[in-house]
DNA sequence: ACTGTATTTGAGCGATCACTCAAGTTATAA
DNA sequence: TTATAACTTGAGTGATCGCTCAAATACAGT
């Protein structure tokens, strides 16, 4: 009997999102969410149930993306250290495109930075959520280089936890810079001296 | 004959930074604001004119604080890379330390990368003033690497302006990371892997 | 003490905020 | 075809937003 969503539920966090990602949590208003999902209030809180938990639908989207990006790159490359480090420069480049489409990067900045960095007390979902999410790229990370140094690539007393904290935040500090009004080929030769930086041990 | 103000402008505007930082432009509503300085809202508007007017205002007495900050620490080095070594560890001590007074940092994060994050196309002033911050230290690094590099401390073919950027970005990242929900610990360690990372040339 | 003026006050402005809910709509099962 | 349940609508909620301004206040010069 029931009756079908006229909104596909991905495609509505997508939108969400991109839009979130975009402004901020705190400088969407729902006026611009009803028009970028073409929803009105009602369905919109009857599908998440506050701005709050469709911000957190919509990190968790984002997450998935970055997670499933980072992954490919890391698996198309022999070594793992190649891998960052050509994770590193797609990221450069994604940071200097314009975004023409709505698939395309809105901003350079990472939206998981940007939420870390606009949470306060008063919106402690998104805290938890946004530190959760730095975690498991932690660790996940930190599991992928303990693989590589297990097989040889990397001496065996590295710390991989710390190796993967000091990969985390040249990311965090290449996109952040990137956000800055500079010209593309600054952000790429920045890619570069970070990767030259890092060590090759 | 005109009476003399009851409010410290310096102080005012100290005020209204550290509620700033801590909780960025969208989040700060005037009421906070009227209680953290004290002040009703004629007063902060016949001041400051608007709160994007405040808020510029207390972003540049962060960058003052924050240059001379850094002055001091690159002056009291003999070599420039050493400064910059010892800058990075002051700001792992100090964004881990919990606000215990107003004068500390209310959070880890710095407040130009907060705001160069939370502007948009409808806060063009915030952009712009933000941008300009950025340029100036960008600058006042790079000349001082220039002056260090000409009295032999690099060699002679390092990219000065190169070198600032990598610098910046790995402040920015630094600070950013200590946002996050870690141990002390590991900022102390992520600066000194940094400051490892970064070229001695 | 008195006057003049810069500063401060705080009630209150229209606009917008996140959000609600009764009514309408539509796809599915009977 | 009809009944039913899920979904969608959009006018409207009280609260809060940034901000204004006429009146009150307090200091400096006479």
């Amino acid at each position: 009997m029931p009756r079908s969503t006229r909104h596909d539920p991905e495609t509505t966090v997508r939108r969400a999102a991109h839009l979130f990602w975009e402004r901020g949590y705190h400088a969407c208003s729902l006026k611009q969410l009803e028009t970028a999902l073409d929803m009105r209030p009602g369905s919109i809180y009857a599908a998440f149930g506050s701005k709050e938990s469709l911000f957190r639908a919509a990190l968790m989207a984002y997450y998935e993306q970055l997670h499933q990006g980072m992954t490919q790159v890391l698996a198309s490359h022999e070594r793992v250290l190649d891998g960052l480090a050509a994770y590193l420069r797609q990221l450069a480049v994604e940071a200097t495109m314009q975004p023409d489409n709505e698939e395309a990067a809105p901003v350079p900045a990472c939206m998981m930075v940007k939420t870390l960095l606009e949470a306060t007390v008063d919106t402690p979902g998104l805290e938890d959520t946004v530190n959760d999410l730095f975690d498991r790229i932690e660790r996940d990370l930190t599991t992928t280089l303990e693989t590589a140094r297990d097989q040889g690539e990397l001496a065996a007393d590295v710390d991989c936890a710390r190796l993967a904290r000091l990969w985390q935040a040249q990311i965090m500090g290449l996109r952040t810079f990137a956000q800055r009004r500079v010209d593309a080929e600054v952000v790429t030769l920045l890619a570069e001296d970070m990767i030259q930086a890092m060590p090759v041990t």
